[in-house]
DNA sequence: CCCTGAAGTTAATTAACGTTAACTTACGCG
DNA sequence: CGCGTAAGTTAACGTTAATTAACTTCAGGG
């Protein structure tokens, strides 16, 4: 084929990450059961049944953006948590990673607690157990930064903090109205991206300093 | 018909009820497009095409539920919102009603920001009226109960906080697994139902006070 | 210069699903 | 007593969508 020409202002994608870019956005944007496939080909410039080349299946490009977030998430998380500064540290910098994520990928953000259901029952599990995994780290991170919520019996309560930032910082996609993708600009209505990420942290860290106190009360 | 016998323990809900209450089930657990109609029919004892004598088709099932609870959040919102004892109260009224509301009608929370683009424009459009007004009623109150938000050029930083708080209340059905449908029992693992309320409102107040020491720093 | 393999194409297959049609049943009311 | 209507049933229809088959094109290495 004649090797269609790059859009201006764009590096060169592998074929198989501009796909992995554009059903990410249409999954994101109208569901993984509402998109088909023709549509996904149709915007990377080819046609239905030619992702076969590259993909197994609908289903497979699913799983792969899901599995590829999650081991993101985990190994970014990893390598933040472990950046040897003191727990209150470990912490800031798993927030902050964290809340990047939110910004810069909210199409894999949205996929990520949104499309779970539609995976084959395998591939759930690969997500799921890297899922476990980001929130252990979390838990184990806050529970050193926060004495109160060390206590055994306030880990449920700690778990149960996790989530609910998770779900904090995951909310940016239904602040900031539909996909962009250039952001950074518009000083207009809204928030920056640098002040919502600012922002974001600032709620993330109120939100644990209050579930320390709740435990810390309730003990 | 010979009219079924209901189960144990439930009233008697009216037809058109119990398959709002199934459909809500279903669609929460496999997603709208995931659910055929004659799933739907199975779970109220009828078959398929029967439900059509309820609902003028899976659409109007869709909508009939998220314009339900959007119409719910908005009056109870506003009946909490005008309790006369000041803004603090008020915004603690609002933040325990959403709670009880993600708590008890988990299905519903779920429904409301999953599934809103399976809806056509015009009850789209309804919908997002009613969240809009919602959102509006909580940044009010939120800016009268914290007077640092209350300055002009604090107002995206105080809606942006709200819908976080919105995350973060409504990550409560990731939080408990699979809906149990009982709830407020097994002491094992996790929170109980009122352990975790307690949590989300400490969690929600956090988040708040938080976003408002942003704001006055910033300004 | 060929020929192999990667990357496409269109057409066919198969399954599922929402909806409509045609028909049945039983209860309540005049 | 009869009859109309609410609430079902099963069968048929039309569409849509994922996947597979069969065929084409083209670039690069021996």
């Amino acid at each position: 084929m004649g090797g269609m020409p790059n859009v201006p202002g764009t590096t060169a994608l592998p074929r198989r990450d501009q796909i992995r870019r554009e059903a990410a956005r249409l999954f994101a944007a109208r569901g993984f059961l509402g998109v088909g496939v023709d549509e996904i080909g149709k915007a990377v410039g080819i046609s239905g049944p030619g992702l076969y080349r590259h993909f197994a299946g609908k289903d497979a490009m699913l799983a792969d953006l899901l599995i590829g977030i999650s081991e993101r998430l985990l190994e970014e998380g990893r390598r933040r948590a472990g950046g040897g500064d003191g727990p209150a540290a470990a912490l800031d910098a798993l927030i902050g990673g964290h809340v990047e994520f939110a910004l810069d990928d909210r199409d894999l953000i949205t996929l990520h607690d949104r499309e779970l259901l539609n995976l084959k029952e395998e591939d759930r599990r690969t997500v799921r157990r890297l899922q476990r995994g980001y929130v252990e780290l979390w838990v184990d991170v806050v529970r050193q930064a926060y004495p109160a919520l060390a206590d055994p019996a306030a880990e449920p309560v700690a778990r149960a903090a996790v989530h609910a930032v998770f779900g904090l910082i995951n909310s940016t996609p239904h602040s900031l109205g539909p996909n962009p993708a250039a952001q950074a600009d518009r000083p207009g209505p809204g928030l920056q991206r640098d002040g919502m990420a600012a922002l974001l942290r600032s709620l993330a860290h109120g939100a644990f300093s209050a579930a320390a106190e709740s435990a810390s009360a309730h003990a």
